[in-house]
DNA sequence: GCGAATATCCTCGTTCTCCGAGCATAATCA
DNA sequence: TGATTATGCTCGGAGAACGAGGATATTCGC
């Protein structure tokens, strides 16, 4: 309805209908590394010689190589397919508020390579910046897309709104220019987004069909993920559970609503049940509080376990509706998660039917890395589909 | 991974695939009735000679008519496509706590010829009453699935477990024996995502690519849409909006949680605010207190407003995370959303930055008759999938 | 150690979708 | 009435997936 602007497709669906069996083959082997060419035909129910074709092309293009698999039984052995050496490579960048990091990624989704530096949020020095840290470490590689994690909405056209650091519509397209003549697609998605993309990809989550992920930092975000793919809203606004009306009526959030969830959980919650001033920092008063509660400070532990309650209250709440195969918690949630009396309240917090098999949840397993290595996936998400496939090979 | 019983899809991709392009077209034509084909071929980048081989054959099947478009201007005028008269059928079936009823739907998914009964919850009685009415409703039609709703979890396999009936796994897949030899597939799904997805079909919610309906019966439920497909969850769970824990923490569930949205919003809700004691049948209950309020009872009028601003807050926070472009309220939640208060309680409780542009909350359109015509959608969804397509048509 | 059994891979000819080009058709405009 | 314009139809070609059958590489049994 709205993209009447994108609807020049000009009758080219051939040209990219034929790349489907291949991305569903990528796909295939970007969940499963070293699956077998006949557990292959089994998944995508293609015949033997269907992906001899397939495989052969992709081998052809350089995406996948194959070496003998281990021997089950009687039988010829078959083969299994990895992510090729010499491959096509997307590059990751995570943008954050003081520094900003980039990465190479090829089909397994392992980041290697990483360059980092600190900045100033001035637009013009982080794009420089990034231009020569993704030129260096694109350069001799073949890479065919580019992901990039900031504090900002989602976006393909490179301009990044990202209003924590003060931009208003960035142009980081010039990025990807710096990797040669040929143009390269940008993908832009939110960190928090992709941290959670990260963990359905190859995190806590891996597998999962509907997950959801939850981390806390300044306030608490999160993300909805449907077979590994984020739901991003109408407007690419979708995931601030922070701003659930989980928390007292009477308790103004910044946002302008009130009872908000998030600032009953995060460092600004802990700072008012020790009675301390609003931090200026609530990230690392937070970090440094769980640190005095991990060391078993009594007054300490009584307001971490209080915060951890209203977050494990919340967290069943969040499962009541989207039923999900997992719940998995990124930053500060950690350590709440460890927190004393955080399993009995999101316990009592689900509906009795769920107590007797709760569903798990779990702490975020990238860590720091898992915006990097969600933009990776991102890359390799648009790379591997049947449009990327088509536009990476003309003819 | 879960799927291990179901993946025994032997090689018989293309026979499957052929029906693709035939399936989207249906898709266009169910979305927008009446379409030309020159938009057709537009939406789907398909050229002009692929549209008329797939239109053609969509023809011979029965599923289109074409009739001469209006003519816009200059050239040849082109044709508008439409369900067929005499072409394929799904029954819908709606069963509900005291009574079902079956009726017929094309492609355009009107429901007509609509019989209904009551029944006493004995599963043997209900399910031969629906067979007699599904085999006379299907009579002298082409009818290639059914759709059911019930206050169950959705099921592929005929078994329905609906605890409200205190029906544990009841089969209901006779049900469509009665239609002839050929196995006709069935399809179940929860009465209020059906709802949810009439809704986001030809109601309130048509066309928006993501949607949340809330209905309150007794308790609160509703469901996400995403391009019209409901989100069900790991388990079929997803949904339970009216436990969400958005109320007053003192207060327990009667589902074992305490604080629970839906309680807070309900006839037992205006019971404890009018001071009455709780009611047996909270949703007439519920209903006479709104027609009281709505002629102007000082007091209904204060209670009403106040179990409205509780609706209207959780709306805000639903909104929050799901950034829709559409809340569609049904059941008595229409009611409340009429009483004072309701607007402003819902601006209040949203993110300041979402005021200027509050996402619209809708009345549902379908009323009593949602469940019934999502039901139709859900057997019209299988019928023109591409599997369906390929069932229906072997060869 | 060697043939039988087994499971997989590869080759070949067929089928079917979609396409581009060119022509046919049906309207408006002058 | 003919020029213009937009659309539909026909036809031959490109390419994906398939089934069948032969080739290949392993284990099993003796």
């Amino acid at each position: 309805m709205s993209a009447s602007t994108e609807t020049g497709r000009e009758p080219g669906r051939a040209r990219v209908d034929r790349w489907r069996t291949s991305a569903e083959v990528l796909d295939e082997v970007r969940r499963t590394p070293g699956i077998t060419r006949v557990e292959l035909a089994r998944r995508l129910g293609l015949s033997s010689a269907s992906v001899t074709e397939t495989v052969t092309r992709l081998r052809e293009t350089g995406w996948l190589c194959e070496h003998r698999a281990p021997v089950q039984g009687r039988g010829r052995p078959t083969t299994s397919l990895d992510a090729a050496p010499g491959g096509p490579r997307v590059v990751a960048v995570d943008v954050r508020h003081e520094d900003w990091r980039v990465g190479l990624a090829g089909l397994d989704g392992e980041v290697t390579g990483v360059v980092a530096a600190r900045h100033d949020r001035d637009p013009a020095g982080v794009t420089a910046g990034l231009c020569r840290a993704v030129a260096e470490i694109g350069a001799g590689h073949r890479v065919v897309a580019v992901g990039l994690a900031a504090p900002a909405p989602g976006s393909d056209d490179g301009l990044v709104h990202a209003t924590e650091l003060a931009w208003d519509a960035v142009d980081l397209g010039s990025v990807t220019r710096c990797l040669g003549p040929e143009p390269v697609p940008l993908r832009v998605g939110n960190d928090a987004t992709l941290a959670g993309v990260a963990e359905a990809r190859t995190g806590a989550a891996a597998g999962a069909r509907t997950a959801v992920f939850l981390t806390v930092e300044v306030g608490l975000g999160g993300t909805l993920l449907l077979d590994g793919r984020p739901h991003l809203g109408a407007h690419g606004a979708a995931g601030e559970y922070g701003h659930l009306p989980f928390g007292d009526p009477a308790r103004r959030c910044a946002c302008g609503a009130s009872g908000c969830w998030g600032p009953e959980v995060d460092g600004r919650a802990l700072a008012r049940l020790l009675g301390d001033t609003v931090p200026a920092d609530p990230r690392s008063y937070a970090e440094a509080v769980l640190g005095r509660c991990a060391a078993g400070d009594g007054a300490v532990v009584a307001a971490v376990s209080a915060a951890a309650a209203g977050l494990a209250r919340g967290v069943a709440g969040v499962v009541h509706v989207h039923d999900p195969d997992v719940v998995v918690l990124g930053g500060l949630a950690r350590g709440l998660r460890a927190a004393p009396g955080f399993d009995e309240a999101y316990l009592r917090g689900l509906m009795a039917f769920r107590r007797d098999r709760p569903v798990p949840v779990l702490d975020a397993v990238h860590g720091d890395d898992g915006a990097l290595h969600g933009a990776a996936a991102l890359a390799l998400d648009h790379a591997t589909s049947p449009e990327g496939l088509a536009a990476i090979n003309p003819g």
